[in-house]
DNA sequence: GCCAACGTTGGC
DNA sequence: GCCAACGTTGGC
């Protein structure tokens, strides 16, 4: 589930109402994520995706790169497939506009590709029904369903790919003297595959673009 | 391909 | 509600 997304049939058009669907305790678990990532305001995103094919319970399931994204009609798809509550909880608490940077996990050289946006907030994922599809949930009940997508649109790449290697040299750099990657959630909770990030995480990753590789 | 980290499940 | 077994994530 970690990326999980497919390129599928990227249903711009609809117009699901943007309800965000939630269970009991949704609230609670909003304030958790507001709380997390500190301030409420600017709120900046990391999301994972796998970009190279891999094979799962023996199918060979297509996954999403940052090229994937560019080449969908307006560069915009729904990003579906994530199976994690907490995950799931970034994902509802997302608002238009709000930033988010690309990532490709698992794969040769994990790191930041690039930059996309929300275009849409949370509604339901369509593959928790789909039978069949890698994702299919058959514990999720369509009046009641468990599991959110958000539309991304692309921004752009970044100006160079930023290694996760690189991010962890400032990581532990920063942990032991201070510094704004002290507590980057990519290191400390490290299989969450949406993930906040604070505005001087955001600001300093930009940073490293202009910089040559270290 | 290996395996550490860690989330989920289910027996009790 | 505890916790061992199991499954998944994702770096290396």
């Amino acid at each position: 589930m970690p990326s999980g997304k497919r390129t599928k049939a990227m249903k711009t058009e609809t117009s699901d109402k943007l309800v965000v669907e939630g269970g009991p305790s949704d609230s609670t678990k909003k304030a958790q994520a507001a709380k997390d990532c500190g301030n409420e305001s600017s709120r900046y995103w990391l999301m994972k995706s796998e970009p190279e094919s891999r094979m799962e319970k023996g199918v060979d399931v297509k996954q999403f790169g940052i090229e994937d994204l560019k080449a969908q009609p307006k560069q915009t798809a729904c990003w579906d497939g994530v199976r994690n509550y907490q995950a799931r909880n970034f994902l509802r608490a997302m608002k238009v506009g709000e930033e988010a940077f690309f990532y490709h996990s698992n794969c040769k050289e994990p790191g930041i590709a690039g930059l996309m946006k929300i275009v849409k907030e949370a509604y339901p994922d369509h593959t928790q029904f789909e039978k069949g599809s890698p994702h299919y949930d058959p514990s999720s009940k369509k009046d009641n369903p468990k599991w959110s997508v958000v539309d991304v649109q692309f921004i752009r790449m970044t100006k160079r790919f930023i290694p996760l290697a690189e991010l962890k040299v400032h990581h532990q750099a920063h942990k032991a003297s201070g510094g704004p990657l002290e507590n980057m959630a990519l290191f400390t909770r490290q299989r969450l595959s949406v993930q906040p990030l604070t505005k001087g995480e955001f600001d300093f990753v930009l940073s490293l673009e202009d910089k040559k590789p270290s």
